[in-house]
Parts: structure tokens; C-alpha cells; sequence
DNA sequence: AATGAATGAGTCTTCATTCAT
DNA sequence: AATGAATGAAGACTCATTCAT
């Protein structure tokens, strides 16, 4: 076999084995036996179990980073809440593809250990501020009413990360309208849950 | 040392090694270390290492769950805002005592092994219905505008959890005034983040 | 068992295999089973393979420069050439005592890897100093006819080096008179091996 | 490349690894890294890591006894002095070219295992045996006064193994007269280190 | 109520060797 | 004559748990 076929083979059983059962319930050996390969052939293609854990985070995050774009607002691009449904939706495809990778982002990656927390916490960091910037942005166009925009910011992430969560605990088979759901979300954090005008009493 | 003493004591020092290095990078060894104890001592106390996790993060979720208090509508009763806002901060003020619980809830116990999963997932499942039946309340009473109250749940917890993260990654003596935060965040969720009226181009 | 007791008998048996086997040819397998003791035993008395292995030469090192006295000139004290004798017949009789040890200094800790060969390299060049310095002292007081000391040193250790190696490749149960054999090195050494006045031709 | 050629070059490799490293330190990768030939290609030339290393230590004891002739006592021949002088520069100089072997000799080869010890041994001993027989044979001339012919010929390989351990731990730039030092041994070993008539007091 | 020596299953990792191409 | 992907036996080490004292 090539070896980057057999490489993405490993890093496929590898992506199933550690988003089901997670990184420390994972061993080497079940990654072997489920690619049928032989120990050592997992050791020619990765340095350790921490490296191709790490490669699995590593790619996914770069994924991410590549489906979340900065809103144009040039004339002639989309409309920026298309924009925006694009982003979520784009993300929630990502995820809905390859469920494993999801479930590794969401629970094997958190908590792992001191130097990879570093790593999320960088990362949901950049998307923070990138969400923060927006809406700063916005406070200065006389869009977004909030004054404390990293607090804002925050409860998008957290929004979107629980409806990731959320997609998680669904069925596989599962039929979700993924833009119809990106479009909802945005919906509730623009417009808030109360009836305009309303203030709970 | 009288046994509830004991039992406290071990608790408490678990608790801090938990929150602070993980589920994983905490041995047994570590524990009884801090705690000054002999080996034995622990298993006297305790079933084994996976029994004092999950008893910490029982009553960390039993405290959670007195934390939550559902909003009394009676005539005579405080304010629904000012309930809603008694509700966050209890629930912050609980884990400003206490970070090394957060940490274990919000890191160690996530994908830490299916059954324990299920055990957060029930967990979470139950406050997400709570805060849907009472969005559904608020639409039936025409304070709620949103129809998909799941989603819109999901939000609220989502949002929650990660303004609870973030104090996390704060300066453990950083003074943050709770109540404030909390309405902050009651006030983004229920307003929306956009100027009354606008909509996102 | 007590702690000090089983520390000693699992040295001893370390000690015997890695002076039968060598360092590389000897397993920990090899050592808990002839100890007869579980793994984690092992390990709950010596850091790692190279941590007992290291414990072994550094205690015969420390004899060994024990073994060896610098020679008191002292009115009052043992002639030179008995004390002389005496300090080869310490060393002989150390080794005679230990084989194992003999073997492991001789064979396994040869060319371990460049830590240890600093470590021996470091033994050894002490051991020439020392030789070094009583020569000039010898050749001072018009007793020692070689300008060149370090030569002179080294010829000295690597004899008495040799003679240990023959020790130790004669049968264990060769009954040797370690004294004589001292002397005989020792007189061999200081008045060479020709007839007195004669020159090879 | 032609087969000899090929073989040669991994030889020099290896014995440059070897000598280096050591033998277990010292991996089939690092040769074949260190040749620029592919894993499949070392064993088409070597049966296994063992057998180049013997093969390298082979071709070196044979060299070895090559360059140590017998004294030839024969009318017209050098003097026994020029030729015990030649016999001893002869082997300097064959270590002073190759820096490595003479380390695998007396580094890597000692203690590798029992069968190896065996092979070294038995050379020791013929070398041994050589230096007894002339031994012996100067003492029936009247020439060499020591009855214990074993003892003597044991200082005699020790000192010189000595002398060589010396030449590896000097810096590989350090212009040594071989010659010289060859003389300077053999004055000390058949003088003594004693001026003549005197004793140890 | 406490101790701590002992256990051994389980895990990761290495590396000499093979063999189909 | 050469390649290099694949193998798997073997080794070191960990750590939760037990149990005699």
C-alpha cells in the first residue's frame, strides 16, 4: 500500500476509535486491530499515540479555521447574514461529515492535558476575538447594541458549541436541515429570545 | 481522625489535584500525597479512584441542581429578571468557591468514558428541558418570540458555559462581579445583540 | 519483608545476572523472576534497569576507593611495599569475594553508553592520578627511575586490570593466594622482568 | 556499485558507528542513514547486525596477529629489542589509522555476550601465550628472571591494552610518536619502575 | 482506623529482520 | 542489485488495587 494511503487509513480508524471511545480509552492496539495492520507499521507512520491524536486536532482545527471567513462587506458580496448562516452552516456540515472528529473536538481534546487545553483555549481564543471584532464593528455601524462585546462574543461561542454538542447526541441517521438550523442560531443571538420590545418582567 | 473528617479531607484534597491536573494525570499516589495518608487508607475510604470522582462530581451536580431555582410566579414573588439573575449568580458564586469543581465539570468529565458521558449528558439534558419549559411558559404568556424553544435552550445553556469557561481562564484573583455578569448575559440573550429593530443586513 | 532486606536481595540477584549476562542480555523479566518478585516490586524499589545497574557499580566503585589507602610514610607505619601489597590484596580480595562485580566493572560497564564510560573513564584516570603521584614522590626520594610518570601509571593500572580479568575467567573454585599474587604483580612491576643489569639484546 | 565496493563502504560505516556508539547504541537505521542505502540492501550484504559487527572485529584480530610477529632469533635478524619495539608500534600505528576499531576492540566487543566474550578471550589468551612462550624462553637464556612467566605475560597485555584506552581518550588531533611511546613501555616493562638495586622500603 | 509492601495486567515503544516488487 | 513497507517479538515501565499486619 502507498503510504499516504496508508497513512490516512491509520489516521480514519484512529478518528473513529478515539471519537467513540475517547483518547485514553483508546489504545494503540485497538487502533491496529481495527486497521488490521501490525504494530510496528503504526510506529513507521506516526512518532505516538499523542502524535496522532495530535495530527487529528491539528487538521480539524485548520478546517476550521479554513471554513470560518471574515465577512465581506464590499460591494457586490453576499449579504452579511448570509455571510454568517454560510459560516455556521459550513461548520455544521464539517461536523455533520465526520461526527468522529466532533466528538474528539468536544470531549478528548478538552481536558487532555495542560498543553493541550493551551492549544484549544488558543484556538476558541482566536475565534473569540474574531467574533468580537465583528461585533465591535458593528456597535461602531450602530448594529449591535451591546457595549460589553467580549461577553457577546463568549455567549456565540457557547451558543454554537452547544448546538454542536446537541447534533452530537442525535441519531446518525438523523436528517437535520444543518443552513435551516445556522439560520435559527443566528436568529436568537441577533434578536434575542424575548418579543421585541418586551423586557422580562 | 473521625471518619467524616477523613472522608472531607481526602474529598477536598482530590478535588483541587482533579480540577487542577485532570482526571488522568492524577494518581492515586498524588492523592493519598496531598491528603498525607497511607494507601490503604484511601481504598478504607473510597471504592476506588474512578468511585471519589464521581462522587465529587455528584455533589457538585446535586449543589448544581439546588442552585437552579425555578422561577416562582406567585403573586408577592421577586421579579422573574431578578430570579433568573439569582439563578446565574447562585451558580457562579458556587463555582467562584470552588474552580477546581468547575474545572472537573467542565474538563475532566468530559469524555471521560461513555457512562460518564451519559451521566453529564442527563445532567445537561435536564437543565435544557427546564429552561425550554419555561420559554415555552414565556411564549404561551407572549413574552417569548422564539418558536424553536429547543434551540433557543440549548443557547442559554450553551452561553452559560462558556462565560463559566472563561472565568476559568481568568486570574484566579481577578475580582469579577458576578451579579453584574450574570444580568449581562440575561440581558444579551433575552435582547438579542442588535439594536432594537435592526436586522442584520 | 523489610524494605532495606528486599532492596539488598534484589541487588543481589541484579548483580549476578548482569555480571553472568551483561547489562543488555539481562531483562528485568530476568531479574524479578529470579528474585522472585512481581514486577511492580521492581519498581517500587529502583527508578529503572539502568537505576540498579548504576547503584551496583557506584557501591563498587565506592569500595574500591575505599579498598585503596595512600600509602603513610609516617614514622612508626608498615613498610611502603607491605602497605602496597596490602591495598592490591583489599582489591583482589573484594573482587574474589564478588565475581559478579568483577564482571559487571569489567564487562557490562565497559562501553555502556558515553555517560557511563565518563563515569568509569573518570574512576579510572583518579586511580592513575593517584599512582601518577606517588611515583614522583618515589622518583623525588631517587626511588622511582622513570621520567615518564604517566606511562609509567598506566602500565601499573592496566596490569593489575589484567591480572583481575584472569581472576575472573579461572575456575570459581581455584583456590588462589591473593597476597602472593599481589606481591608477585607488585615485584614485577618495580623490578621489571629482566635479570637485574641485563638490556634485551 | 560493484558487490566488493558496496560491502566495503557499509563496513566503513559501520565500524565508524560502532566505534562511536557502541554496538547496541548503534542501529541497523543508523548504518543504512549513515551508508545511503536502503534497509533490504544491508542484508543482502550481512546476514545480520551481529555479523557485520563480527566480521569487523574478525578482520581486526586478524590484522592484529599480522602485525604481531614472533622474534626471530635468527643470525642477521634485527635485534630482539628493534623487533619487540616494531612489534608494539606496528599495532599502535594499526589503531592510531583507525580510531573505531580500536575502540569496537576494546569497548563494544567486551561484554557483549558470552559467546563474544569467548572469541576475545581466546585471543587474549593466545596473545597471552605468545608473550609467555618468549617469556620463558628468556628465562632460559638467563635473560628474563621471573619465575611466574603467566603473571608477568598478564602485566604485559595489560599494560598495553592500558597504553591504547589511553590513545582513544586523547584528542584525535594529538601527534603522538608511536615509536616512542612503544619504547618507553617496554623500557618500564622489562627495567621495572625501581631504580636498579633499589627496593621498595 | 491505618499502614504500606506487594501485585500484575496493561500500555507504550523499539528495532532487527523479512519479502514482495 | 536494490528498495522500503511491513512485521511482531520483546522490552521497559505504570499504576490502580489488594491484603497481611
Amino acid at each position: 500500500m502507498e503510504p499516504f494511503e496508508r497513512r490516512a487509513q491509520i489516521l480514519e480508524h484512529a478518528a473513529r476509535l478515539f471519537g467513540d471511545k475517547g483518547y485514553h480509552e483508546t489504545s494503540i492496539s485497538d487502533i491496529i486491530a481495527s486497521a488490521g495492520i501490525a504494530r510496528g507499521t503504526f510506529y513507521l507512520y506516526f512518532e505516538n499515540k499523542r502524535g496522532i491524536f495530535e495530527e487529528l486536532v491539528d487538521g480539524l482545527l485548520e478546517r476550521l479555521r479554513e471554513s470560518i471567513k471574515v465577512v465581506d462587506t464590499s460591494p457586490g458580496a453576499p449579504s452579511a447574514r448570509q455571510q454568517l448562516v454560510d459560516n455556521f452552516t459550513r461548520v455544521l456540515e464539517l461536523f455533520s461529515e465526520q461526527r468522529d472528529l466532533l466528538s474528539i473536538l468536544l470531549k478528548s481534546a478538552v481536558g487532555l492535558d495542560r498543553e493541550f487545553d493551551a492549544k484549544l483555549s488558543d484556538f476558541y481564543e482566536k475565534v473569540t476575538d474574531a467574533i468580537e471584532s465583528s461585533l465591535k464593528l458593528g456597535h461602531q455601524m450602530g448594529l449591535v447594541r451591546n457595549a460589553d462585546t467580549h461577553i457577546a462574543a463568549l455567549i456565540g461561542l457557547g451558543a454554537f458549541k452547544e448546538v454542536l454538542q446537541d447534533l452530537l447526541r442525535r441519531d446518525r441517521d438523523d436528517d437535520v436541515d444543518l443552513a435551516a438550523l445556522a439560520a435559527e442560531v443566528l436568529d436568537v443571538l441577533s434578536g434575542g429570545m424575548l418579543v421585541q420590545g418586551v423586557k422580562i418582567p
